[in-house]
DNA sequence: TTGTAGGCGTTATCAG
DNA sequence: CTGATAACGCCTACAA
């Protein structure tokens, strides 16, 4: 059973190529490489036609195991369609593909154990996995997740006050003070918040940012309302938030909670804006769609990735720069489920 | 520069429990591919003991070079954020990890050559991809495609008329019928349909479903209005459907498009769907949240992800079950968004 | 510019 | 049930 290959014999080798074009092994590694200056460009054509000819391919295994580079960098995330992951996946893999790296994921269950984190990371590691950008709310504190990623560079997406060092991740508490602002600005009076789920250090950011900033402007926080990011617990927040005459601006930490509830919010017969105004955070390829369209922050989820990857990359490779790191600030987009209160 | 490891020195190698536990190298890979029967238990938990000791973790590339297998899954996807691709990675790495195969993605750009797409391939087969998912729109019928899919067992997620074997793949002609039956059934004299992106193949399998439905009932089918999938793209195709009275069912090829698609209507003064009905394809999770909520075929993207990978898996072990693979019937939920014509 | 020797960490094979 | 030995395909180091 388990058959090597699965057609013909086995595949072309190094060895094979030298052999067809009348060179040593070494050559054909050395054209493969691409390294221009170490081979005479009429060997380099006669190598290159024996590669065709034969359909050569380096063996990455072979190569990571002689080199002691694989050339491969680990993505943890969860199991789930959010438009976030989508997204940030993109952008990693393409900084990734851009400095020839490869990307190697490790999906675990939403709200799963650190145990299991920590299992997806061993896997990654004996994958070979040069380095590993954490898409998941894990501890990095613990003694066995700071044992790996001393072996492994790691790094997250977001920013978060466990490692405020990292600064090309978004800073979530901006998130929440420019949604906060923006809705006090237009002459709110208090501002409830309809929180993400705890499970994500994200959503405990954007709580505290929210507090805070209206602490700050004289304000008791009202109770906070919680969510878990998808629709369903937004319309469940909204519910909530309905029989509530004064509240007349709500922070949602996620568009998809934003559907949700502005839709509950209508079906009580609260409009918004007019009644109620919903600024959410991500700003999802849906959110100029939503009725009314979302006024939302919107997180730059592919450069985020991107940002994530290179970083990495740049300490893998001991370098300071590979490339510039793109911008990713959050952003206030003004759209049409914000307006002033009624007078 | 490039340091070969990151901390310390090299990392436990299989030779070093075997030392550790005073017993051969071979006991020690017998135990870590756990033979049960071949190893005294007794020698087995002191070579698990000493794995655990030194942090030992096989390495995968000499594994894989040694044994001929990497048990790794390829998945080539195109770059975009769409909740599709996210749900089907999720089903593929679940059926993957259940069979302790690691995936490694490839990304081509949205619209990318067919040189893209073999480029991707290859990459992937360089990494050592015992089977490759392609997520995407690729021509199989090319030579150099051929080749590829020979040496390398592939599949798809979806089922179109270029691989009709694929009976766990799904039926993109029934989504149009079931969406154009139901419209027709409702008493719409015809329907419109908004398509998706032309790339992709689930595209013309649709809208060739959808005239074919319709002629059958003798009806002459409308011209097609083109979309990208995007909720843009369904606005567009909105605000002309908006200008045709007699319009009064549309098929949208994607959820997306119909909340651009409704969100036209309703500019114009058309509500849905007293006066235009709309059933789309996909079901996302906000389809529920949308205004109104959107009749649609759902695709059951995560299963389709493991039915692939499933699919992939048995071939390549030459099995031919690897579990229960799961079903993939698109389904018709019937929402707020479609209704009987005018009377 | 090119070639030779040696070893990377594991598994297959065969002997005991 | 356990061990010795020989690959696996490539790259580093050094020699020519």
């Amino acid at each position: 059973m388990s058959p090597r290959r699965h057609s013909q014999e086995r595949a072309p080798s190094q060895i094979d190529v030298a052999r067809l074009a009348g060179v040593s092994a070494q050559t054909v590694s050395r054209v493969m490489s691409g390294q221009p200056q170490s081979v005479r460009p009429e060997t380099a054509r006669r190598v290159l036609a024996a590669v065709d000819e034969l359909g050569y391919r380096v063996h990455a295994a072979a190569a990571s195991l002689a080199s002691g580079r694989s050339r491969i960098l680990g993505v943890i995330i969860v199991s789930t369609d959010r438009y976030s992951s989508a997204a940030l996946g993109v952008g990693i893999e393409q900084a990734a593909a851009a400095n020839g790296y490869t990307v190697t994921t490790a999906a675990v269950p939403d709200h799963a154990s650190s145990e299991a984190f920590l299992d997806a990371f061993d896997r990654l590691e004996r994958q070979g996995a040069e380095g590993i950008v954490l898409g998941v709310p894990v501890e990095l504190d613990s003694p066995a997740m700071r044992t790996r990623t001393e072996r492994t560079p790691s790094t997250r997406s977001e920013r978060t006050s466990m490692d405020p060092d990292a600064p090309h991740a978004v800073d979530q508490r901006a998130i929440a003070r420019l949604a906060v602002d923006h809705l006090l600005d237009l002459g709110h009076t208090t501002v409830w918040h309809v929180a993400g789920d705890t499970f994500w250090l994200e959503s405990d950011q954007r709580r505290e940012a929210w507090e805070e900033a209206l602490r700050e402007r004289g304000i008791t926080p009202p109770p906070v309302i919680p969510g878990d990011w998808t629709p369903e617990s937004g319309y469940r927040a909204g519910r909530t938030i309905a029989e509530i005459p004064s509240a007349t601006a709500v922070f949602a930490s996620s568009d998809e909670m934003a559907f949700g509830l502005i839709r509950a919010l209508h079906e009580a017969g609260r409009s918004v804006p007019e009644d109620v105004s919903v600024v959410s955070v991500d700003d999802i390829a849906l959110a100029a769609y939503a009725s009314p369209a979302l006024t939302t922050v919107r997180q730059p989820f592919e450069a985020m990735g991107r940002a994530a990857a290179l970083r990495l990359i740049a300490r893998i490779e001991g370098k300071d720069a590979v490339g510039a790191v793109p911008d990713v600030h959050p952003e206030l987009v003004i759209r049409a489920s914000t307006a002033p209160p009624r007078a």
